[in-house]
DNA sequence: AACCATACCTTGCGTAGCAAGACTTGCATA
DNA sequence: TATGCAAGTCTTGCTACGCAAGGTATGGTT
């Protein structure tokens, strides 16, 4: 049952974390396993094999880029900061995801008044 | 620009579409070409080449079920029916869809209202 | 020295939407 | 009667993304 929604939400997410990230990352510089934190907590991603491979992407495109810097506990972390051509994704992606995430509410509604 | 919008939308209807024809469809029965229509009209697909595959998956996990019937043009549409199981997923989807979508937007406003 | 947690990254897989186009059939028009 | 058009349905090949599982390196703790 709670297997069923595991599948639901990791098709919801495709398409999505990428600019939930770009997102995150725009309210402050984040390193690798801090945004895995942050958006699992969210339940917008299942993990760090998810998160790796798309930042890894995101910097090839030039959505981020990245510095080292040592962390707290000693360990060097490798740091996110968004860049301009991030954030125009960011305003772009907000549209289509008010429009598209209109239509959807809207369906279920629909079906919420029609069911008994 | 537009171009890139698109891309976006594809990305997000990937497992969102499946939930939005299971509610439309439990608003009354419709054929192939009107959910297309519809669907289309809400920007949640691009067209028969998406939802003719999905249909078929859907029926083959019994979510809906078909009846040929004479349309008012003469021509034989098939027509696609919710299910019980049909139901009870949109359910699980309707609970996981406000969860998440509750956190996109979430995230999307804070990085609002820190731009300038 | 031994161990564990932190932190990064890779490989292989399944799946879903899409573009383009093929096939069928009823209706209209010349 | 033949031709063309539109309504319907379905198929093929492609690309992209999230995920599970596992691999590597390093610094702190006992």
């Amino acid at each position: 049952m709670s297997d069923q929604r595991e599948k639901i939400a990791t098709n919801i997410r495709k398409g999505v974390l990428e600019y939930c990230v770009l997102a995150s990352l725009a309210s402050g510089d984040k390193y690798g396993l801090e945004l895995a934190e942050e958006l699992t907590a969210r339940k917008l991603t299942a993990g760090e094999g998810s998160l790796y491979p798309l930042l890894a992407r995101m910097k090839a495109t030039g959505l981020v880029e990245t510095y080292w810097e040592e962390g707290a506990s000693g360990r060097k972390r490798k740091y996110y900061t968004i860049t301009e051509h991030g954030h125009l994704m960011v305003g772009e992606f907000r549209g289509v995801w008010e429009a598209i995430s209109m239509q959807v509410t809207d369906l279920l509604g629909e079906q919420h008044g029609i069911d008994s």
